[in-house]
DNA sequence: TCACTATATAGCTACATAATTATACTTGCA
DNA sequence: TGCAAGTATAATTATGTAGCTATATAGTGA
């Protein structure tokens, strides 16, 4: 069964959202469990409005959920799947690389 | 464990491989087996410098494999995460879509 | 109301790249 | 040799977006 190209763009779209070491960097983080909007960007090293912007795209893509709590917006990953596939990449490339030291996301 | 910005750098370039429709849809011709350049051309609606070019993308971050028959270049599928990956992504976007026609890449 | 904190958005610059057209390379064969 | 087919590359244009600074918005407490 073959997607058209409409679905191939959905697909496409869900895979831009990992396609950015900031984004993954977020999700890195949320792995562990929800955090707020300046708890992330206290452990990474850009600005609090690229953080936002970031995140909004994750959250438009539906890879993260939000809810509020007072002034604070806390996020966390939305569906197991997003780990899945980081786990199936960083697999891939350390069996192309051989390296002492493995990926593990 | 976390990855360095240079690992997350290796997992982002992985991903962008897989976030434009046009790559997308070659992976899904080649999914069933071998193809041309030109066999690829004829199956898609876009030109044989751009499928030669995404091709080429394709066989840097290490997903097609190619060899050279006469005077035709025959690519195919390097490794099967590359068909896991999709599998993943087309069932998150059914799992949120609840279609009636689900994606099945 | 005001001040303060947390988050989101707007406007901008710089850069990456998708797709096109035209051209170059490469192989097989007359 | 020279030609034709298959594939790759170059040059170009157009578009998208990461990240920055500055500003706006929303919630909290005095």
């Amino acid at each position: 069964m073959k997607l058209d190209s409409q679905q191939l763009e959905r697909v496409a779209n869900l895979f831009r959202a990992f396609s950015e070491a900031t984004r993954l960097a977020i999700v890195q983080e949320l792995k562990l469990g929800e955090l707020s909007v300046s708890e992330i960007v206290g452990r990474l090293s850009t600005s609090q409005a690229n953080v936002s912007k970031q995140l909004k795209l994750l959250h438009d893509s539906g890879l993260v959920s939000r809810r509020k709590l007072g002034t604070q917006v806390l996020y966390k990953i939305a569906d197991p799947m997003v780990l899945e596939l980081c786990a199936l990449v960083c697999d891939k490339l350390n069996r192309d690389a051989m390296k002492p030291a493995a990926l593990k996301f």
